[in-house]
DNA sequence: TTTGAATATCTACACTTGTAGAAGATAAGT
DNA sequence: ACTTATCTTCTACAAGTGTAGATATTCAAA
């Protein structure tokens, strides 16, 4: 269980990990910067960053590059920081969130009715009053 | 509109903000204070940058304490965050935020209700091929 | 009016974050 | 073997963030 925060471009670069399962600096400087404009060296640092803090860790080296995989799940990175941007952002409530994210994400039929059926089973839960 | 970011402390302090309509430094440090340990001159650093961020302003002095109300609306702040929040964490997939707000939070019957209701309008709007 | 309590203002500092150049190491091509 | 293209490692730095002490100011009470 990480104990460090993790900052926004360390995130970023987490994506690309849980993505690609496994990965080198070179391969994701790659990716990001077809985005936006970022010096190799720049990522470099946050995967060592990110290394230290012990969300990644190398794989048996095969080349000159080092590949990294993730340490850590995005379940167990989400959850928290779930809870805490509905914490400072909403001050512990988390329905206008719910609204604003039913609202205006792309979400589809398959997606509708996936979400239907969870509030329905909650629905039933809560008239059996556990 | 707020071009610049606001920081993790920055919004808790807008919380009690955009839930007192207006308060005092000493009333606000006194709201946090009774959850963690933290100083008065901290909270009063924060509310001086919020204010040079122009994210509340002073009302008309009353006594010897300065009055400060919110300039930005917690929707203003909210949507943009939200959606950074879904990119950096969820690499930009809504889906498993809305699963697990919906498994995990406190949630009534009324609100259940509301989101189903949410739900149904958007399944017949996509029928309708929009 | 002097004092005390409540506020405000100022200054500071270590840590984190985004950002990257420079220099060293290494594999690959000629 | 030598050069070139890749990568890594090291070092740096400004800005932002959380944190608070010290000092000045001001209203209220004695």
């Amino acid at each position: 269980m990480l104990t460090k925060r993790l900052s926004d471009f360390e995130l970023e670069v987490l994506q690309y990990l849980w993505r690609l399962k496994r990965a080198s600096t070179p391969e994701i400087h790659q990716e990001i910067a077809a985005g936006r404009d970022v010096a190799y060296s720049t990522v470099r640092t946050i995967v060592d960053r990110l290394e230290r803090k012990g969300a990644i860790g190398r794989l048996p080296q095969e080349g000159r590059a080092v590949i990294f995989q993730p340490l850590i799940t995005r379940a167990e990175v989400s959850l928290p920081l779930a809870k805490k941007f509905v914490q400072n952002v909403f001050g512990g409530d988390s329905r206008p969130l719910l609204s604003h994210l039913l609202d205006d994400e792309a979400l589809n039929a398959e997606d509708l009715a996936y979400l239907e059926s969870v509030i329905r089973k909650r629905k039933s839960e809560l008239s059996h009053d556990d």
